[in-house]
Order: structure tokens, then C-alpha cells, then sequence
RNA sequence: GCGAAAGUGGCGGAAUUGGCAGACGCACCAGACUUAGGAUCUGGCGGGUAAAACCGUGGGGGUUCGAGUCCCCCCUUUCGCACCA
């Protein structure tokens, strides 16, 4: 409107914009977010579908009581891929839930004095009403609380199927203690010889009696099946693979020579070189070899140095870096005999030597090993070559190597009857040996250990066992299942586990005999809770089952899983393990529980972590008040693409709301939701802006869904967005003038709102309803580009002389060769720069480039 | 020590297959509109130069008509593993 129309300017304070251009993003979503309220089924997904299905699912949080950006972030990456999901027609699940046992809500009622079961629903109310604010689509009706009897009964039943199939045991062992969890730690929680949930906190070793999961049944298959694991990223892979620790070797026993004491007369050995073995030239015993308690019994000082030796050892795994420790150790004066070939050598004590891996005692080989070799060379040990290199020159004679001789590939000598063999050969055949005489045999270690469930706190699901003293442990029978956990206890005592404090709970009525009995007062390790949680969103109410199968079946394996990498070990291992069992029990078909895993990278502000102590965290809830949900969301996507670590940056907020006011003020100015052209098909021949528009719409639509579809880098989708809004803006005058034709006009504004539909779902339901349209938008269907239509008509081939860019030249797409050459080299400044100089070659890249090389 | 990923303007990042380095955004600069601008719009924005030339993707070498991209060596950062026998 011209300004001479408007006389009363000068008096009345008007902005540039009117009102209702201005994108007012808490007026759109609030609105919004009360409509979607009001439809509980809105993200339901369909049972009994004939549809395809695309299940997709964000790991589930502890309820701390408030979100953070981490996992904004989390969630914003799965809703955008569900929504995308729903908008290609997919029954899609995309469910929430709770991972509500643990240890923070009893800290909260210590220090809070509040019930943790309280502490923890407030906490899940506050979480899912940020949650929804945020506008993710989750299927509420299949919400997972994980400290609810209807859930935590059946990890009590499965407890009861493990321990039928002999896969649930108890065992008095040394574990991981955490005093400031005051309770046991699993070996996958133990980071650096710390507490995962206190980096400042050593992890003692305690004897106690716990119940275990016997997930080494399962080692191999769970290293096996990695293979299968192909859309799972390599580093998490790596990292399971390095957990589970496999090692082929042999077993051989050493006969301890002179009397022999409790602990027995002979000394394992494993070793993954048997081939070696002639050049052993002693044993070495981890300082807490029960062995070494009998060779030390007599001798006091001897004891002393050992103890020293347990000392060091100990300090060394505080520090986090036992590779680091000196190598030490003492002669014991025994001599144990090497079964090959009779010989005696010397039994040491050594700090370098770990109970906990093998059988806890070596064979010290130093020619073939480097901490064999550094120790022999600081005491003085003998060192004997028994591999050669294998040369591949059978004429010329093989040099003595330099030592230690380490390569897994040579030629034993030196090892009568075995002497000649390859060392692969050698290994073989020097296991059977040792099999069929038995003193050993070839093995396989692991590094991967039971799993110790038990923890002795209040906060999670009682362990269904009861101690009667006349029929021992007895399992609680499937019917009196769940064993409630009791309310309005007393946490706030320290020493042993709060549910032995509670005698109406511990005390009980044996199954068998009818006598008294007591209770299991320790309670499940909460990754025991998220190890199959998502089984249970496809049938989250069933009270006759966890599940059922058939919908199992429909459902699995997840299609995508989204989360933090931090999980690669504890709960993605835990989940497979559980899978594996499950399948095993009947009662799922699929042998691995997700599909595609995706990591995201971590969110961080002022380059740090971000987290309370420090100070710099952001408040999703702040920046929803400033900017609002669809530009948190946005910005979360835009900054970095997802798998990397994203800086936080407010600035960079701001740019993503105005993109979106940008969005909003363009289909305000030119919706024409009653238009009678709105729907009709855009003409074939368009002027020249028009073109231009539809080409970039088509070219944008292919770019955002090649990316869901591959590399998931939103970052790039929403960038070509801004470029066809950029596009549309520099259109505006040929749109005032008419020159865009409606259809294509009222096309792209529709594909825009498509487009952005994932990403800021606000805001695109907002102008959906603005265009005109009556469909839900959620499950409107995804445009599509035609090839043809974002193909270029004319295109700039820049032209090269020897490598570098000296000219452009613009000609039609589908040029020939011998035009584009031609029409490069009458180029003024591609003549210019080969002018006086020999044409040795002309290279036309179609599409691409021309580089013309001179001399 | 071993393994993996990464290193590109002032910043976040783009360049998907060896083919115009710096898309898009932030910050900044200029202009327009304005009583005003922390709104909005338009333009500029790697270094260098009057303009060119020229130089630029951690460093060095190589392959190639052509290298951010492939190969070799090295440096730095992050992550994982770490006396695993």
C-alpha cells in the first residue's frame, strides 16, 4: 500500500509490520498445544494394521525432574523421523516411558525428606509436561514406568524364568562396592576402578553373597551377532567387542613341585602362545592367586612382600592406570614343573599379574613377550628363543631376531618334538597334546563377566527369593507375584538394605514347608528395568503377560533406536542379552532387539559438558518462553548434524526464529486458502521467476528426503529449506506483479509447510490451517520431486587452464561435448590464458567442469 | 601403547561419487524504511591487491589434467581400550 494512502501515519504509533504478520510463536503453540491436547489418540499407534511399520524409539530418561538439551536433542531427532515416518504412510510407534528405580529418589527422600515414590512422579509429571509442551509426538497410552508393580512384576517373573533355566544363581564372590551408593556395582559400572555415578569415588572390593545373570552363556553369541549389527555404528560395535573380550588359548597345568597345600597341587596356566612354552622360564602368580596363600603360609616375610605387592596393585587400579605400574615381584623359592618337558622353573609373585583375567597365573615366556622381557631383564630371569622368524629364504640362515620376538607368525625351535612347526600349527597341535595328556587344553577366555544384579537399596524391584531354613532358597511362586515393594519406609538409615529393616516385609511363609521365611531385602539392578522395556510399549497394559507374542513379532526389531553413546556397554549389551534369553524362553522370534542405532553427539554450552556443578546449563524451558518450542527444536537439528557434539549457542536461536518468522510472514502475505486456482495442476510452461521457483521447490524436496532417508544430516534439510524461503523472498516482486501463476504459488507454500512439518511442528500446523487445509497434517503425505522439473535448463560450467579456474561459460544442460569446448575456448579469458601456448588436452566432465591443459 | 573419529573463514558448519572450497546460519559492515531500531528488507563479508596476479581446507611429501576428498609420513584434539597373558 503506497504511503500517500495513509494520512493518519503521523499520528498513530504503527509498526512497519502489521500485527497479524508477526510470527508470535507462543500464541501459535499455545493454541496448538491445547488442541492437541484435547485428542489422547492423536499419535496412537494402529494394532491390527495392514500398514508397513516403523518403529522408532528414543532412550528413555531418568526422571530427574527436568529436561536438559541432551535430551531435546534425543527427542527432537526421533520425532522429526517419526512424524516423517507417519507423513509416508508407516504405522509408526514412537512411545515414552520412565526408567523411574534408582538411586537419586532415595537420595532425594534423605536429603529431602520426600517419599522416592512421590519425589519420582512429581518429577514424571514435570518431565512429560515439558515433553509435551515440546510438541513430541508420543503415544501416551503405551507410557512405561519402570517403578510400577505393573511393570517391575514382570522383571520378578522373568527373574523366575531365568532362575529356572539355571541362568539366575547366587555366589559368594568379591564385588564392586560403591561406599557412597553404599551398594554393589555391576563390573559395567565400574569406570577406571571409579563409580560411573561418582567419578570422584573408588570402587572397593567386597566378599558378599549375590545373585548373578548368567550372561557368559551368552558371550559368544553376543560377539557373533555383532556381525549382524551392520546399521549400528562401528565404534559402538567396537566397544561391545572389546567388552566381551574373547581370546583363544590354551590351558596348561603347571604340577607344583614339593608339598602342596590347600589350595591344590597345581598351578593353571592360560596363554594365548602354547607355543612358547618351551622357552617358559617361570611362573608368575597375581599376588591373590590362592596358591600364593599357601606358598606364603610359612613365611612371613614372604607374606609381607606379598602384601606389598596387593598394595601396589590396588593403588595402581585407583589411579585408573594399572598399565602404568612398575613392574615388580618376588621369587616364592618353589618350583613348579613345565609338563612339555619336565622342567623346573621358579614360581615368582608378580604386581603385572591380574586375578581377574585367565586363570589369574602365567607362564613367563621372555623371548616372546614384552612384560615377559622386561621383567626377566630386571631380574635377571633366563630369556630363551624358541621362534624364529620364518625367512623367505630357505637357503639363507635366519638371524637371531631382536628380542623380544613377539610376531605371531614363526618357527619353533628349540621344542622337541615340536621344533619345525609353524607357530599356528604349533598351537594346535601342542593343545592336543596337552588334551590327550592331560595336563591342559585349548580354551577360551572372556573378558566378560556374569552380571551381579543384586543391590542392597530400597529403590527398585525386589528379587522374588525366599530363604526358608529348611528348603533353602525358594523362588516365590509365579502366582504371588508381584512382590510389592513396601511404601513409607524409612530410607534415611544407613548399613545393609533398607528392606531389611521392614519385617513385614522380610518375614514371610515358606512355599514348600509352610515354616517361616525370609525374604530377599535386595533389590534389582535398574538396568535389569530398561533391558526390555521396549518390548513392553507394544503391549504396555497386558496383566496376564510382559507381552504378546504375535504383536512382538509385527513389532520387531525396533527399526530405529536413538540415544546417547554413553549406553554402548551397560544397557545395549544388557538389552541383547535379554533378547537372547527371551528368545531362547519362547517367547520372541527375533534374536537381536534393534535394528538401527543411532548416536547422537553430546550437547554442550561454553564447551563443557553441561551439568549443575558448573553452571552453564541451558533450561529448554527458558528457551521455549523466549523463542519457542519449534526454534529450540530447529536450532537443536541446524547447529551441527546430529551424530557430532553441538555447542550451545544463543545467538544461533535467534537466527532460527527468524527464519521461522520468515516462514510465517511469507504464507501470511500470500495464502489464498478460497482461491478457486489453489488446487489446479501448475502449467507446463512457466516464465522464466516462476521456473525458478518450482525448479528450487523440486530440488529442495529431493535434498530433505534423500536425507531421512540416508545420512540424517538435518543440519543440511534445513539449510536447503531456508535457501527455497531465501528464493521465495527474492521472488516477491515477480509474485506482486502477478508473473507466479496461483497454482504454483499456493504448491510451494503447501510443500514448504510439508517440508517443515518434521522439524517445527507448530508452526507448519499453524499455516496448514492457513492454506486452507482440512487434513491432518501429521499424516498428510510427504511430497514428491520430479527429477525432471529440478533439473537445470542451462548450466554454468566453470573452465579451468591446467588446474585452475579461469573462465565460465553458461550453456544448456544437455550440451554436447563439442559445444561445451567450443564455447569454453572463445571464452575472452580462457583465450586470453592459453593464448601462444600448444593445446595438450581437453577434458569435459559432463555437468561439471572443463579443464584445458596447455604447455 | 593400541584402536576409532575429527582438524575447513571471526564462529557453527557445507561441499554425499576426485571436478567452481566456504552452501545455510551466526557475528560483523553498509544501505533502505524509520521519531526510534535489539523489528524488517537489500547488499557485502577467507587472506591479499587500487584492480589483478597470487595465497588459502593442521604440517610435509606423493598420485592425478584436477585433491578438503585418494596414498605415505608427521602434529593436534576428542572418544574407547589399556600389563587381557
Amino acid at each position: 500500500m503506497p504511503a500517500q494512502d495513509k494520512p493518519e501515519a503521523t499520528t498513530v504509533t504503527r509498526p512497519d509490520r502489521p500485527d497479524d504478520e508477526r510470527y508470535d510463536a507462543q500464541r501459535v503453540e499455545t493454541k496448538w498445544f491445547e488442541r492437541w491436547q484435547q485428542d489422547a489418540s492423536l499419535y496412537s499407534a494402529e494394532s491390527d494394521s495392514t500398514k508397513k511399520k516403523y518403529y522408532v524409539l528414543e532412550m528413555l530418561p531418568y526422571p530427574s525432574g527436568v529436561l536438559h538439551m541432551g535430551h531435546v536433542r534425543n527427542y527432537a531427532i526421533g520425532d522429526a523421523l517419526a512424524r516423517y515416518m507417519w507423513m509416508n504412510g508407516y504405522n509408526v510407534l514412537h512411545p515414552m516411558g520412565w526408567d523411574s528405580f534408582g538411586l537419586p529418589a532415595e537420595n532425594a527422600a534423605i536429603s529431602a525428606n520426600v517419599p522416592p515414590r512421590e519425589w519420582t512422579l512429581r518429577n514424571i509429571a514435570k518431565m512429560k509436561a515439558q515433553m509435551k509442551r515440546l510438541g513430541f509426538a508420543y503415544d501416551w497410552s503405551r507410557e512405561v514406568t519402570t517403578c510400577f508393580p505393573e511393570y517391575y512384576r514382570w522383571n520378578q517373573w522373568f527373574f523366575l524364568k531365568f532362575h529356572e533355566k539355571g541362568l539366575a544363581y547366587r555366589k559368594k564372590s568379591k564385588v564392586n562396592w560403591c561406599p557412597k551408593c553404599t551398594t554393589v556395582l555391576a563390573n559395567e559400572q565400574v569406570v577406571n576402578g571409579r563409580c560411573w555415578r561418582h567419578e570422584d569415588t573408588l570402587v572397593e572390593q567386597r566378599e558378599l553373597e549375590q545373585w548373578f545373570l548368567r550372561i557368559t552363556n551368552y558371550s559368544d553369541e553376543l560377539l557373533r551377532d555383532l556381525d549382524k549389527l551392520e546399521h549400528w555404528p562401528e565404534k559402538v560395535r567396537i566397544m561391545q567387542r572389546n567388552w566381551i573380550g574373547r581370546s583363544e588359548g590354551t590351558l596348561v597345568d603347571f604340577k607344583l613341585d614339593g608339598p602342596a597345600g590347600p589350595a591344590g597341587a597345581k598351578i593353571s596356566v592360560f596363554t594365548t602362545r602354547v607355543d612358547t612354552i618351551y622357552g617358559a622360564t617361570s611362573v608368575q602368580l597375581a599376588p591373590e592367586h590362592p596358591i600364593v596363600a599357601d606358598l606364603t603360609s610359612t613365611n612371613s616375610d614372604l607374606r609381607a612382600k606379598v602384601d606389598q605387592l596387593i598394595a601396589e596393585q590396588r593403588k595402581a587400579k585407583e589411579i585408573g592406570d594399572i598399565g602404568e605400574i612398575e613392574k615388580h615381584g618376588v621369587p616364592t623359592g618353589r618350583y613348579a614343573i613345565n609338563p612339555f618337558n619336565g622342567e623346573k622353573i621358579p614360581i615368582w609373585v608378580a604386581n603385572y599379574i591380574l586375578m581377574d583375567y585367565g586363570t589369574g597365573a602365567i607362564m613367563s615366556v621372555p623371548a616372546h613377550d614384552e612384560r615377559d622381557y622386561e621383567f626377566a631383564k630386571k631380574y635377571r630371569l633366563e630369556i630363551r628363543l624358541v621362534v624364529l622368524p620364518i625367512s623367505n629364504d630357505p637357503e639363507e640362515t635366519v638371524a637371531e631376531p631382536p628380542l623380544p620376538f613377539v610376531a605371531h607368525e614363526g618357527v619353533l625351535i628349540n621344542s622337541v618334538p615340536f621344533s619345525g612347526l609353524g607357530s599356528a600349527d604349533a598351537i594346535k597341535k601342542m593343545s592336543a597334546h596337552a588334551e590327550k595328556h592331560g595336563f591342559g587344553k585349548a580354551t577360551v577366555t572372556y573378558r566378560l563377566k556374569d552380571w551381579g544384579i543384586s543391590r542392597q537399596r530400597y529403590w527398585g524391584t525386589p528379587i522374588p527369593m525366599l530363604y526358608c531354613e529348611k528348603d533353602g532358597i525358594v523362588p516365590v511362586p509365579e502366582k504371588d507375584l508381584p512382590v510389592i515393594l513396601p511404601e513409607n519406609i524409612d530410607v534415611t538409615l544407613t548399613g545393609g538394605s533398607p528392606l531389611g529393616r521392614v519385617p513385614e516385609f522380610v518375614n514371610t511363609m515358606c512355599p514348600r514347608c509352610g515354616g517361616p521365611a525370609r525374604r530377599e531385602t535386595d533389590t534389582m539392578d535398574t538396568f535389569v528395568d530398561s533391558s526390555w522395556y521396549f518390548y513392553r510399549y507394544t503391549d504396555a497394559g497386558n496383566d496376564q503377560a510382559p507381552f504378546d507374542s504375535k504383536t512382538i513379532a509385527y513389532w520387531f526389531p525396533i527399526d530405529q533406536y536413538i540415544g546417547g553413546v554413553e549406553h554402548a556397554i551397560l544397557h545395549l549389551i544388557y538389552s541383547r542379552f535379554w533378547t537372547k534369553v527371551m528368545r531362547d524362553l519362547g517367547l520372541i522370534k527375533n534374536d537381536e532387539p534393534v535394528g538401527r542405532l543411532f548416536t547422537q553427539g553430546m550437547v554442550t554450552y561454553q564447551g563443557a559438558a553441561m551439568s549443575k556443578s558448573r553452571g552453564n546449563v541451558v533450561s529448554p524451558d527458558e528457551m521455549i518462553a523466549r523463542y519457542g518450542a519449534d526454534s529450540a527444536r530447529l536450532y537443536v537439528l541446524f547447529a551441527a548434524p546430529p551424530d557430532r557434539d553441538l555447542d550451545w549457542k544463543d545467538t544461533g536461536i535467534e537466527g532460527i526464529q527468524r527464519f521461522l518468522g520468515r516462514v510465517y510472514r511469507f504464507v501470511v502475505r500470500n495464502a489464498q486458502p478460497s482461491h478457486p486456482d489453489r488446487r489446479r495442476p501448475v502449467p507446463a510452461e512457466l516464465p522464466p521467476a516462476a521456473r525458478a521457483i518450482q525448479r528450487k521447490l523440486h530440488q529442495t524436496i529431493k535434498r530433505v528426503s534423500d536425507d531421512f532417508q540416508g545420512r540424517w544430516h538435518f543440519n543440511t534439510c534445513i539449510s536447503a529449506i531456508m535457501e527455497l524461503v531465501n528464493v521465495l523472498y527474492g521472488a516477491e516482486e515477480a509474485i506482486t506483479q502477478n508473473t507466479i501463476p496461483t497454482p504454483l504459488l499456493a504448491e510451494v507454500q503447501r510443500n514448504l509447510v510439508l517440508l517443515l512439518a518434521p522439524f517445527a511442528p507448530y508452526l507448519a500446523h499453524e499455516l496448514w490451517e492457513m492454506l486452507g487445509e482440512k487434513g491432518n497434517l501429521l499424516k498428510a503425505p510427504w511430497p514428491k520431486y520430479d527429477a525432471v522439473l529440478a533439473k537445470e535448463e542451462e548450466i554454468e560450467i566453470p573452465v579451468q587452464v591446467n588446474g585452475k579456474l579461469r573462465g565460465r561459460v553458461i550453456v544448456p544442460a544437455d550440451s554436447a561435448e563439442e559445444f561445451v569446448l567450443t564455447r569454453a575456448l572463445r571464452d575472452e579469458k580462457v583465450a586470453a590464458a592459453i593464448a601462444g601456448k600448444q593445446i595438450m588436452k581437453k577434458i569435459y566432465v559432463p555437468g561439471k567442469l572443463v579443464n584445458i591443459v596447455v604447455k
